[in-house]
Formats: structure tokens, sequence, C-alpha cells
DNA sequence: GTATATCTCCATCAATTGATGGAAACGGTA
DNA sequence: TACCGTTTCCATCAATTGATGGAGATATAC
């Protein structure tokens, strides 16, 4: 029997999908209290009350979304593993930062949900965290920073969240900080690949150098 | 006159103070819609009519926090530039990255309400912003990335922005992150820092060796 | 065509929230 | 003490918001 979130999935013409799709702009736009039914059904053109037909509870509704999330990202990290798998590191970072940037330019909503989850306490406790935690040591392990899954330094994996981060501010952030650097959209996105590589990788492969010669814990 | 900021501040014991010090904790740990005048005023402990008394109406407060951080980062910020005068590049970084992660990690709403402002469209418009752009230049200078302030490259000031806004993450995100890291407080902080300077200095100063031999654009 | 299940909307509630008027308390001054 | 400006609280309002019951509408099966 497929779980509610598995049937709005399953067609994204249905009702349930619809709102779903614009409960994740507009939470990700106004933040969980910022964000009220009435918007999110204004937005779809239906009757509040149909929205509480469809996912009950306001709550519900978003913890419905943060699941969903949670497995997107979870298959795009996936989709990073396949694709990095045998190369060189400094190719690596270059194909993480390609793939995941480019995923959240698509879905700026997901950086923004991730955000205001992450660092803010204005949703109800009950909700689910989105769980990148989760995906830092298997994310060492993929770029071959860690040996093991038990054996992920802090420092690594600081560095991850770090560089993980980044992308999301850019990402969210771009009404920001786009006027400050005064270019246009495809430009911007270029801007922060670059700037991404530019930071992480020297900072990576240092590392790994200085690991390969045991120059540094 | 003095202005109703000035006033605040002259006396950290009037009420008007106590007021905005609650606010900004309240503001930042819930974002401005997660936050109401009653959450403040019973913090307080007084009556929430005492507090429009003194401040008017939220947006009022809200409006003066904000000014009140803009001012005390740009005197964190001439704070960095007199204490990196003269030195050489890496140590510039290592103060400057010391100085502002120490600042915010004593006062993390202030990130907070800096993320929260930069990344969110839940507050009234008329709200001014926080006012990090005008700084990034004036970074760029007393970091001597650039010579003149009309002359900061897209790429610095994007990667000022890319630091600037780690550390904001980092301070922001402690209830997040450090569980994932599983350690305490103080080697926390330290731990923010190492991974700071880790990541920025090889990347800022190759860019500097290669604007010197003239490698990169 | 009729019955049944699904879906949508209208009307309405109770609780919360921003905001205010006015009465009481407080503090200094003559 | 009597006076007066300042500060605080109580009572209350109107608007918003989350949530629901029930009446229609729509579609599907027989």
């Amino acid at each position: 029997m497929p779980s509610p979130l598995e049937k709005a999935r399953l067609n994204p013409d249905s009702m349930k999908a619809k709102i779903l799709a614009v409960a994740r702009k507009l939470f990700g736009d106004y933040g969980y209290n910022g964000t009220t039914t009435r918007m999110i059904a204004g937005k779809v053109g239906i009757d509040i009350s149909t929205l509480y037909y469809h996912w009950g509870e306001k709550q519900d509704l978003y913890e419905a979304l943060i699941t969903d999330i949670n497995e997107e990202i979870q298959l795009e990290f996936k989709e990073v593993e396949r694709n990095v798998k045998g190369k060189a590191l400094t190719e690596r970072l270059d194909i993480a930062i390609d793939i995941l940037t480019d995923y959240l330019f698509d879905h700026p909503e997901v950086s923004n949900l991730i955000l205001n989850d992450s660092f803010n306490k204005s949703k109800p406790d009950a909700v689910p965290d989105i769980k990148i935690g989760d995906f830092t040591s298997n994310i060492a392990i993929a770029m071959d920073l860690a040996k093991s899954r038990a054996n992920v330094s802090v420092q690594t994996k600081a560095r991850i969240l770090a560089v993980w981060n980044c992308v999301l501010n850019f990402i969210s952030g771009e009404s920001f900080f786009r006027p400050i650097l005064d270019i246009d959209r495809q430009h911007y996105l270029d801007t922060i690949k670059e700037t991404l590589k530019f930071i992480i990788v020297p900072a990576f492969t240092k590392e790994k150098k200085e690991e390969t010669y045991g120059i540094k814990p």
C-alpha cells in the first residue's frame, strides 16, 4: 500500500501533488510561521478545506514535505556517488560541486527549507529534521576523504558541512548576493561553482597530500 | 538629541534596552513571524502594552534591532581592519577569522538575524536590510585583496561572501552541527576556526600568487 | 438512471496576535 | 500633602489563522 507521499509522487497532476509543490515553494520562501494554509490554498486555487481534506493539519503537510525533500537529497547524493566513482580527488570534488549546485539551483526551495529547518526554532517540535548529518559521513566515503564510515574525522566532517552550507547559502541568498555581485543568473551560477571549486579544491587536495605524507594528524 | 536607539544604548538597565536585548534573542531564535510581542513582553516580565509604550509597533522594534546590529557589525569590521593593518596575507586572514568568529560566537543571535534577514521573505517589506553588501568591498580592501574599492572583482567578492556565510552558518547552526560532530562547545569553536582557516587560507593565498604571477585573470 | 464514494466549497469556530484606551501605580517636586 | 509627568498594567478590539462540519458537486460503478 503506497504512503500518501508515494501516491502524490505517482501522479504529479493529482491535487495532493499540486498542493505539495506549492507548499514547498511557499514554506521555502516564507518559513513555517510565515506561510498560512490560506496562502497555499490560494496559490493552488482551491478552498482551504480542500487542502485540509487532502493533507490534514498544516504540520502534517510540512512533515510530508520534509520527508519528500530528504528522499530527494538522498537520491542526489547517490547520483554524485555514481559519477565520482574511480575519478581522481580533484575531479571528484568538481563533479560533486557541479551536480549539487545544479540540483539546488533548480530547486531553490530545497536550500531555503534546509536552512530554515536547521537554523530556526520556529517550527513545531514534532516535525522531523532534514537529515543532513546522516549524509556527512557518506559523502566523506564517496569522496574518499575517509577509509570507513566510522573513521571520519571531526575535521573532515566539519569541512564537508562548510562546503555544503556554502552551496546552500549561495542558492538561498541569490536575491541577496546577486545584486551585490551585479551579474545575471547564468553568470551567477558559474561564479558560485567557480568560487566553491576555487576555495574547496586546494583545501581538500592539500589535506590529502598531508595525510599521504603523514604531516597532519 | 539622542535617537531612541542611542538612548537605549546609553543605559543598559533601562526598560527600552532590556526589551531590545530580549527581542534580539527571540527574533533571532524564532524569526520575525515566529516571535510574538507577547513572547517578548513575557520574557522581559512586563505587560505587552508596556512594550508598545516603549517601542511602538512590532515592526519598529524589529527595525531598531536591525539598525543596532548593523552598527555593531560595522564596528567589528573596523576592529578587524585595525588589527590586520600591515600584516602578511595569511596572518590577516587568520586574524579576521578569529575576531569575527569570536564576536559571532558570543552573539549568536546576530548570525541568526542576518541569515533570516537575507534568506527569507517572511518579514515586512518596509524593514531595512542588514547591509552586508556594503561591507564586502571594504573587507576586500582591508584584506588587501583588491587595490581600490571600485576594482573589487566579482570573484573576490564572491569568495568573501562565501567565507562570511561559512562563519554565520557554523554559528547559527551550532545546535545542528555540534551533535553531528559530537564535540563540546569550546572544541566546536576551535574546529570552526580551524576549518575556516584550512579552507580559506590556501584558496586566498593561491589566488594571491596567481595574481602576482599573472596566471589567473 | 440511480446509488455510492470521492472531492470541493461555504459558513463558521476558537485561539492567537497586533494593537490601543484608560485607569492605576510610581517618583520626584514644591 | 498635593501635584504632575512618567511608567505600568488591565480590559478589550479587530484581524488573522488553524481547523472542522456539512451541504453540494462530480465522477464511477452497477
